[in-house]
DNA sequence: TTGTATGCGTTATCAG
DNA sequence: CTGATAACGCATACAA
């Protein structure tokens, strides 16, 4: 592959007036230029990155470490930070962790050989000593969805904590007494906040707590399925039950028809998260749609600040999940299916920056 | 950050010393070794990637082109090629094409410019000329998914014409006539190769081909939306309609549902490719499940083979689609959900080497 | 407006 | 077993 150096000697000029040529930099004469500018296009000549950033400390790429794209929550948050970063000029690798910590840990090392410009995280777990690595190496961090203890970092998410307790009062209101809540693993914050939401707005309402109602266990549909199926089999069943994430839900929901349970007389089901065609399936659905395409957009705009820019103070940027209750607003919860509509919603923040 | 030469001085070697180490290749006394080991711990240092590749000519890193990572379909080939490329040391830039040639062409400069060793590619046209600027540069280059035109590089896809020949026949088989088709654009060859197998299977069985019953239009649930309405405002409407893939499959649920088509009484409707809950929303549905992961993970190894290994002949991998039958394997359906069955499923090639 | 010298961090080559 | 020197491709600082 042709370098710096043929294209200037074709264009019978040294190496640093290509530079300024490709770079658009410094004075060159147009008629230079011009010879410049077809030596390049005759050897196909392409500046080679690798070589400027060695010397200009800019890679022009993020790492995106997030458990599973394959999740639809994650591959929107994916999509809404590649959109931002290719507008940008920065690429994006796609890094898998599966919430585990020494899937976590590889990336991290990865990241730091690449030399990446920053990363946009959702960590395996609160405590993620790597990621605290990060930091200490200085290299910009915005971490979406998920908190990470006792550490001072630019963050992007959802109300959690609030928006479960409004859930389950709702419940209650709604004559619930007996309400189930499958939640995610320890040690990941959206895990914990939404059980913690769950458990005050039990106590606000004088319900009891009953431990037989609360299951944990991964993220996934095998989580809603097992979960569902032992809180069917109890001799006191819940009439409602609380999914933490669209996984989860997925199994319960398929556990439910299996058993011919009718929704919502004999049971209603809560969400967190969006899944393509949730409407259709169970229309009796209430799903708290969290804008996971702008969640990833303002991440990648925190981080890009962060990369380009001038010291500040880290940013809490909290949204406002959308809250899709029976039979409203059915339209939209296919959007995800297209994120054209998404896609050209103005970004609005309500950020709060704390310390 | 610390460098190669930082740890030398702390080590008292010289730079190539500490290289040695870190490579584990040339013979260095256990002693040194050991000096090394310990600076590059205290020091915390970690190569620099870029360096590195500027001299080895390697930058460890895919790039994978497909046209949009939130349709489930496509977001399972990124799981595939991540998994493989991290089991093999690669990682993976993302590129969202949208189906579009000018971003393809942008993304295709960016992967020259980061000198990545290879790229994975759903072209956006079966004429995309600027893929061929990869084979002319020597860049690696698998195919997947959708062919291009009188190009011979390795190729990992699905059989489309075949498939969707049978599929028709099978409808027609089972008494339907009048059967629509509503298919993705022009010049992507799978949308091509899904409407000739339509038409093969209407010629074999003697059945006229109505224009008004082919539709065609972007990959999208819109197209599914739009077309389905027109089709049903037709004087003579189609008894079963065949969607070329699962977002146009949403869309026809949808409108069918809307308007309250009862299925598969009033309507059939067969699609390629899945979507999680597709079979709880519509249970009538047949189904065309592409091996998607294992789409990834072949295309992943076919690329890693090229740019590790030694000349040969261009590969077409040709996989076999599982059919999903009304009923039929229920639970296999949601798989996508959860991708552990999948990711253990061992790799078969039913290749077929050509030219 | 253009060029020279130098260095980014690493590794290949050759020498000791 | 270890080291000196050069080179990868480009851009900064300075000079002309």
């Amino acid at each position: 592959m042709a370098t710096i150096r043929d294209v200037a000697e074709r264009a019978r000029v040294s190496p640093i007036t290509v530079s300024r040529v490709i770079n658009e930099i410094g004075p060159v004469k147009d008629e230079t230029r011009l010879r410049v500018l077809q030596a390049i296009d005759a050897l196909n000549y392409v500046p080679n990155q690798q070589a400027r950033s060695l010397r200009s400390r800019r890679t022009h790429t993020l790492a995106l470490l997030i458990t599973d794209v394959t999740n639809p929550f994650w591959t929107t948050v994916a999509r809404g930070v590649e959109d931002k970063a290719t507008e940008n000029n920065f690429s994006v690798i796609l890094c898998n962790t599966d919430e585990d910590v020494t899937k976590e840990q590889r990336y991290v090392k990865v990241v730091l050989e690449k030399r990446v410009d920053g990363v946009i995280a959702a960590p395996a777990s609160y405590e993620s000593a790597h990621l605290r690595q990060l930091c200490e190496q200085h290299i910009p961090l915005v971490l979406i969805d998920r908190r990470l203890d006792r550490l001072d970092v630019d963050i992007v998410l959802c109300e959690n904590l609030a928006t479960s307790r409004g859930l389950i009062t709702s419940l209650i209101a709604q004559g619930h007494r007996r309400i189930a809540v499958i939640s995610g693993p320890e040690k990941i914050s959206t895990a914990d906040e939404r059980l913690e939401g769950y458990r005050q707005a039990l106590q606000e309402a004088g319900v009891p707590i009953d431990p037989a109602l609360i299951r944990r266990g991964p993220f996934t549909q095998e989580t809603g399925q097992k979960s569902t199926g032992e809180l069917l089999a109890l001799s006191h069943p819940p009439t409602a039950i609380f999914a933490c994430n669209n996984f989860i839900a997925c199994g319960a929901l398929l556990t439910l028809n299996e058993q011919g349970v009718r929704m919502p007389q004999q049971m209603k089901l809560v969400t967190f998260d969006e899944i393509p065609l949730l409407s259709l399936v169970a229309p009796s659905l209430t799903v708290v749609v969290q804008p996971a395409y702008q969640m990833g957009v303002i991440a990648t705009e925190l981080l890009i600040e962060q990369i380009l820019g001038e010291q500040r103070e880290s940013q809490e940027v909290v949204l406002e999940p959308r809250i899709l209750l029976p039979g409203q607003l059915q339209d939209e919860r296919s959007s995800m299916l297209s994120l054209t509509s998404i896609r050209s919603t103005p970004v609005q923040r309500q950020s709060s920056s704390r310390q």
